[in-house]
DNA sequence: CAGGATATCTGAAGCGCTTCAGGAGCCGCC
DNA sequence: GGCGGCTCCTGAAGCGCTTCAGATATCCTG
């Protein structure tokens, strides 16, 4: 009698079981104020019956034209993107948000530091699309602009009229070199993250940085260099070491080659906390004390940061705060909302025990 | 003319504009060889020009029957799941698999360690789901089955007739047990993960053991006091700490409780790499050395594992491997393959130097 | 040049749902 | 007792695409 054929149960199933049309199904699980209460549950429970899950997720996105999903854009593989904290905690406050506004997230890894391949994008079920610190000119964007979805950008350049997520990074590195500037020192190294999308990594010239095309190491660069230069120290004098992402592995490896240089540096500028720890740990195989003998400092202030031994001066952003605000940004967008201004996260010093005057 | 309204374009704006059936169009995308090349040409031409970024993925989707994402189940929020490295690198591998099947990863992180909502699995759109390390009985399985999607679990309790991955706790827990008995230690701690989905940290008794809800603990723990048992040591004798997650700092605190009982463990064993690295850090604190006056050895050997220090003695299991797998078996099922057989992941000590013999 | 294979394109039937403009009954009120 | 205003329910028009069974036209083969 009804028309299941073996097939999996659908509305029109459980109406006609229920003797009611198509559209009092749908209000049952929709809005259950359309209808009787009594009604309603005799829907669901006919429902039940039959192993019918509700209305499924695809068609209702076509007839209501919206996904219920948020598509995040990652620069990288997850592996290197979450050897970095910052970025899981920021990530763990966005999904959060976004799931309390009854939205999944999407995640897109990127290939080869490029971002995601336009075709995923192309293909990506989602109404808004958050993308996170991809390279200038990533391909992904262009697939984004092409099907009109809404954009917000973190950590990234801007562009016209899209919304934008961003925490000062020229401030905050200006922040970390005054630090160290005014403690006195002045042989002074840069520890810092990819500069472009390849797998290039370790001492960086000039060059490379003026064709960086990475906004945060771009930005964190030109804010360490003019504050240092504001103490007399020409960005000839600061050696530059590159790592291709955030983990202490790498930290450690570019301060041996920093510590190396001439004159030795009395104090590092790290683009990450993790970077400093690596930092740290390469001095104490050095046999250099920290602070004493060097200065670290790092930026983000993840909970390892308060952690190390010594604990880790550093310039903190509110991680959780900037998910947060991404997401409702993203929310938002979905609502018809405008891009409006930039939302800028602030940054702050917080000095700990591994700066000091050098000796 | 051309029956745009100032809505986005279709694939029948397009048939329209060139005058050609829409299943042209869409073999257009779809099927270059059931056109020629030259008209193919000009239809992704006009569809350019008239700002078609080709077609709609949702109603592609509702055509097609399926979603080509797969759904990520996570027991608990994103922070604490990616304060693991293992999960990051198994999850980089899962997404690279499934990427390069041409499918994207919706996450559904959990709340408060039970998994994701119901609710949100019901509107997931995805056509198979992982479910990883969910408490047992978590309502989202429910969910998944009531929906009758294609399940992968992964490091959770067998189910009938669903597809699994995981890797041999019981075995990797004996292992380390093994290596730490036969190097003579007889006063032991476990250091382990949560047991159950509630905020609960800290001292452990034999109750709570037994009703432990996360598969992965119970096994650990049994692995371990089996084997122990086998050296004269009865579970009694044996303290346990569970750990809310797998970070460092709980590592510490959990490390500096075992290290207060009487009489004092001369070896932990930890769950993760991460909770010995922060015993290993406890132990420093208290003038301790490792291995000389404790024994450490952990679980997972992620890379941090071989460069502490002192290199930590661990478990290893293949993690990219587990992810790829766990890709591949859901990709498999989308063809509409059988379950099969469990996939296990083996496991194998690593020795380093975070044990010794008891001084 | 007949007959079959090939290449190219089309019409129409879905996929499963939401939503909106009603319609039918019923209540209470003056 | 007529009428405005509820409550509860329905019919039908989409949402944008895929796919399959043809329909043509073209080509090849002997």
């Amino acid at each position: 009698m009804r028309p299941d054929k073996g097939r999996r149960p659908t509305l029109d199933t459980i109406a006609l079981e229920v003797g009611v049309s198509r559209a009092t199904v749908s209000n049952a699980y929709n809005r259950p104020d359309q209808l009787s209460a009594q009604l309603r549950e005799r829907i669901i429970a006919t429902a039940k019956r039959l192993g019918y899950a509700g209305p499924d997720p695809t068609a209702r996105s076509l007839a209501t034209q919206r996904t219920g999903a948020v598509a995040f854009l990652l620069g990288q593989g997850l592996s290197s993107a979450f050897s970095d904290p910052a970025l899981s905690i920021m990530l763990d406050s966005l999904a959060a948000t976004v799931d309390s506004g009854d939205r999944a997230l999407l995640l897109l890894p990127g290939v080869a530091d490029l971002g995601p391949r336009p075709a995923s994008v192309a293909r990506a079920q989602s109404d808004v699309v958050v993308a996170y610190s991809l390279p200038d000119g990533a391909p992904a964007l262009d697939a984004v602009r092409e099907r009109k979805l809404p954009l917000v950008v973190v950590d990234q350049p801007a562009l016209p009229d899209i919304a934008r997520v961003e925490v000062d990074d020229v401030a905050g590195a200006e922040l970390a070199a005054r630090h160290i500037g005014a403690l006195g020192h002045r042989h002074i190294g840069i520890l810092g993250f990819s500069l472009s999308p390849d797998t290039r990594y370790g001492p960086v010239d000039r060059d490379r940085v003026r064709t960086a095309r990475f906004r945060v190491t771009r930005d964190r660069v030109a804010g360490y260099l003019s504050e240092l230069a504001g103490f007399g120290i020409g960005p000839q004098e600061v050696p530059v070491w590159e790592a291709r992402c955030g983990d202490q592995q790498l930290g450690r490896e570019g301060a041996r080659w920093l510590m190396s240089r001439e004159p030795r540096p009395t104090a590092l500028l790290c683009m990450s906390d993790e970077l400093a720890l690596g930092a740290i740990r390469a001095a104490g195989e050095l046999g250099l004390s920290v602070p004493g003998d060097l200065s670290v400092i790092g930026f983000d202030d993840t909970p390892g940061a308060a952690w190390a031994d010594p604990p880790l001066t550093t310039i903190r952003q509110d991680l959780v705060e900037k998910g947060r605000r991404t997401g409702e940004l993203a929310l938002r967008l979905l609502d018809g909302a405008r891009p409006g201004p930039p939302s800028t996260i602030p940054v702050e010093l917080v000095v700990r025990g591994s700066t000091a005057p050098p000796s």
